[in-house]
DNA sequence: ATGGCTACTCCTAGTAGA
């Protein structure tokens, strides 16, 4: 089982660019973040004619999140319960072939210290409460993402310019390592040490050529399914050529059971 | 490096992303 996450930076934009990738990479699932659109808008049945499902939950211009599978799916959840009155589509989950799958865009957090930083650290907080009372985490269940969080110093191609900074702050690192500790595992450090690879390049100043690059998508299985992944890799061609997204896919191969 | 892209929208200029 082939799964996958891309950040597409607006499905609409990325649409050519995905049909040929799901043709070229036969992904199983395919977990999207950023798609910003409303469901009625999602290229839906673009998708469809190359033999995938679509489970969608966007909203205008910002965020949005959908899972791709060539298997069915059957919804799980749509969005953090109890969410605000201010609705952020950001957290999608189904069940496929018995694998809990989760597609997550984490906030970005704008600045250190700012009210969009505390959001984030708290949104990381809700997400791992949220975790903590699923039975999945026993089972099978992988949760694909923009995490924008850089783990480690190894996930960035400067770690001293970057430290401290947004994305690679203490205080991000702790609040994903505590949602980690629940029993999760980074199927792309099974099968590389680092540094990276990395997952975005900013668009200015010529990021991706100059190899200024951060590992902030991750595939993180449980730790059953965990042990079947006999593969993981980024696909970095994806941030070449006519309009890239910014970030590109994470892909991970599972053996069957 | 922190600019100097990119994509979005009821303001094609302002906002957000990371």
């Amino acid at each position: 089982m082939r799964i996958a996450t891309w950040n597409v930076n607006s499905i609409r934009a990325r649409l050519p660019r995905l049909l040929s990738w799901l043709e070229r990479e036969s992904p199983d699932v395919v977990c999207l973040q950023e798609t910003k659109v409303v469901d009625e808008l999602f290229p839906s049945s673009e998708i469809e004619s190359r033999g995938y499902s679509c489970l969608v939950y966007g909203q205008p211009t910002y965020n949005g999140v959908a899972i791709l599978s060539r298997h069915p799916i059957k919804p799980l959840l749509r969005g953090l319960p109890i969410e605000p009155d201010h609705v952020e589509c950001r957290l999608l989950a189904g069940v496929i072939a018995g694998v809990s799958v989760f597609s997550v865009y984490v906030p970005n957090g704008k600045e250190v210290g700012s009210p969009a930083y505390e959001h984030k650290i708290a949104w990381l907080e809700r997400f791992r409460g949220l975790l903590d009372v699923t039975p999945s985490l026993q089972n099978d269940m992988v949760i694909c993402g923009d995490f924008n969080v850089a783990p480690e110093d190894r996930d960035v191609h400067n770690p001293e310019r970057w430290r401290g900074r947004l994305l690679c702050s203490d205080e991000e690192r702790r609040a994903l390592s505590e949602v980690m500790d629940l029993g999760l595992v980074d199927v792309t450090r099974l099968h590389h040490p680092g540094p990276g690879p990395f997952t975005w390049w900013d668009y200015r100043g010529g990021a991706f050529h100059r190899g200024w690059g951060l590992r902030i998508d991750h595939i993180y299985a449980s730790l059953r399914l965990a042990e079947r992944c006999v593969k993981a890799e980024t696909h970095r061609e994806e941030r070449k050529g006519e309009r890239p997204s910014d970030h590109v896919p994470v892909v991970a191969d599972f053996k069957a059971r």
